[in-house]
RNA sequence: UGGGCUAUCGCCAAGCGGUAAGGCACAGGACUUUGACUCCUGCAUUCGCUGGUUCGAAUCCAGCUAGCCCAGCCA
């Protein structure tokens, strides 16, 4: 008998997430004859990490089964939504390369079709007004342990509702005065059926109906409804609607709608030790510690953007996190990994200094200015090359250099030869001090055989960066560190106190920069983010994307000694 | 306390009755004009626990245990 191989590759290939499996026998039962998904944010807050992992599966999975992707704004509450919401969300999910076409949907546009759904209910005798206040019914809708008491509105006639449903409509009835709700049963183990409230009555103006309507529906009545009309086949939604779901199916079949959708729930993408907390950004504005939610040590979308995140390297992150069930949360270098994987091929890398101290060549001509050509990128010769102008005075990084070598350090430390990267060879003979002991220049001198980095008679184990005195970039940047939540207690939900120390989050330094940045188009907003490999505040218009040679080095195995 | 869901390496995650993929992280080593990158090597005799069925169980059954979610006129 012959033996079947399957190699690795194959059996990689062949792994399917459960979604994808969900859809195929969908597909292959005829349950559905095709793929409709969507992406349905309520415009209440700014989109953050956890809402690309919804927005790329559901636009990925259409994308891969030939199917269509909607962007519909869930806006059935206009006292917790605004329009600035919906134009960073467009903007949010657009740049992660989500394409909605021109399938781009408000649930406000639905409220009609969604009154008629619930005057069929009340037809069916499926519905009720009733003119409990919100404490009675939360009295009556009993325990986990007890069951439930039926309204004594719950009897109403089909006529007396339709036409105290009418009169909500109309403005008859101020606000909490009545609700309809769906009559379902009240000794339901899911406290989710035992009559749910599917319309309540909100005297406010909506930011996309106005004042046309007085009474909004509830999710859980407009959002099965709303998939329905849009003929979504899969209602991919988080974990925490799952005890839901019997009363979206109740919803969608009540109100007779055929093919009706199905919901599928997956669990959350968390990152471990990020704040995504809205009060907890809120709190960060409001204190001036962040300039705002698009602060690039935010993981927000718009954060991670003006951080130099890539489109491609959060799919890539979503991707590599995969779809479970699991409750889960993964790992800040995970996320750091995917930007170094997408960024180091496609951008350029440049020469600055950070933390400068001088580098003097001693027999270097004084005066003299040359030009080297550098590769813009060693790992993708296409980027081409740059000419780095180099001179007698240099800046290195204070970290490149030890009076006293620590064991193992191959960087400049005095009589050792490295590596100005792309220049010369250059022998550390001295340093110059001040009264108090500080360096204020580092003596060297150089090589002139080794010109462009090359020698082949002997090979220095350190290269180090540096930036010509003469025509460097003098600018201060911000170095940024990811704000982190590590501990409990930076911030206190219930006093909604705030523990930590702004210093330690942005630190202003007196950085030098080769000429080359001078093209770079986010040059006028230059921050850095030491966290990771790049590090220039990109504006929303920028493609470009910056990496800092120094700080690819950060991401060494090498540990400085305490 | 009732219901729903989940449990495979430090972190994600495949696996769907035939004898534990892969990635991140980490640790060694090679290479190197970025201590990066790249390349090798190592990293679960065991799948929350306990029993059962079976020639064979992470996969099936039973019973436990732990974690998450649910008692908005929020989504």
């Amino acid at each position: 008998m012959e033996e079947v191989v399957v190699t690795k590759e194959e059996k990689e290939v062949v792994s399917k997430n459960f979604i994808e499996r969900i859809i195929e026998e969908d597909l292959a039962t005829g349950r559905f004859d095709h793929v409709q998904t969507r992406f349905p944010p309520e415009p209440n807050g700014y989109l953050h990490i956890g809402h690309a992992k919804s927005i790329l599966l559901n636009s990925g999975l259409a994308n891969q089964y030939g199917g269509k992707f909607n962007l519909r704004f869930d806006d059935t509450n206009p006292t917790k939504e605004k329009i600035e919401f919906v134009e960073s969300i467009k903007k949010d999910v657009a740049w992660l390369g989500a394409d909605w076409e021109d399938r781009l949907f408000f649930a406000s546009d639905y409220f009609e079709e969604m009154y008629q759904c619930a005057v069929k209910l009340i037809k069916k005798g499926k519905a009720f007004v009733c003119d409990l206040t919100a404490d009675e019914i939360k009295e009556y809708r009993g325990t986990w342990d007890e069951p439930g008491k039926e309204s004594p509105y719950r009897n109403r006639s089909v006529e007396e509702n339709l036409q105290l449903f009418e009169d909500m409509r109309a403005g008859k009835f101020a606000n909490g005065e009545k609700v309809l709700r769906a009559k379902i049963d009240m000794a339901s183990s899911n406290i989710n059926m035992r009559d749910p409230v599917i319309y309540r009555v909100a005297h406010m103006a909506h930011h996309n109906t106005g004042d046309k309507w007085c009474i909004y529906p509830m999710y859980d009545f407009a959002h099965p409804i709303e998939d329905a009309i849009e003929h979504i086949t899969h209602s991919i939604c988080t974990l925490e609607f799952e005890d839901h779901r019997p009363l979206y199916d109740w919803v969608v079949q009540e109100c007779e709608f055929e093919m009706p959708p199905k919901q599928i729930e997956f669990a959350k993408l968390y990152l471990r030790n990020v704040v995504t907390g809205k009060r907890y950004i809120k709190k960060l504005v409001e204190t001036g510690i962040v300039d705002g939610w698009d602060d690039p040590r935010l993981v927000s979308i718009s954060g991670l953007r003006r951080r130099g995140y890539t489109p491609e390297s959060i799919k890539m992150f979503v991707e590599l996190a995969g779809v479970s069930k699991s409750q889960s949360a993964c790992d800040m270098p995970m996320l750091e990994y995917c930007i170094r994987e997408d960024l180091k091929a496609k951008a350029p890398r440049w020469m600055a200094i950070v933390k400068p101290v001088k580098l003097i060549v001693d027999n270097y001509p004084e005066g003299q200015v040359e030009y080297l050509e550098v590769a813009n990128n060693p790992e993708n010769p296409e980027m081409g090359s740059r000419m780095v102008p180099f001179a007698k005075e240099l800046y290195i990084e204070q970290e490149d250099f030890m009076e006293v070598p620590i064991k193992k350090y191959f960087r400049m430390f005095p009589g050792n030869e490295v590596r100005l990267m792309g220049a010369y060879f250059v022998t550390c003979t001295g340093i110059d001090k001040d009264e108090e002991g500080n360096i204020t220049a580092i003596h060297c001198t150089y090589d002139p055989e080794t010109r462009g980095g090359n020698c082949v008679t002997r090979k220095v184990k350190g290269t180090i960066h540096w930036v010509a005195a003469p025509t460097a970039i003098e600018a201060t940047c911000r170095l940024y560190e990811n704000i982190i939540d590590e501990e409990k207690g930076v911030y206190n939900e219930e006093d909604g106190s705030l523990n930590l120390n702004p210093n330690s989050l942005t630190t202003l330094e007196d950085c030098k920069l080769e000429p080359a940045f001078k093209d770079a188009k986010a040059f006028d907003r230059f921050q850095f983010v030491r966290n990771g490999f790049f590090c220039v505040d990109c504006n929303d218009s920028t493609e470009e994307r910056l990496v800092f040679n120094r700080i690819v080095s950060l991401k060494s195995s090498f540990k400085m000694p305490q």
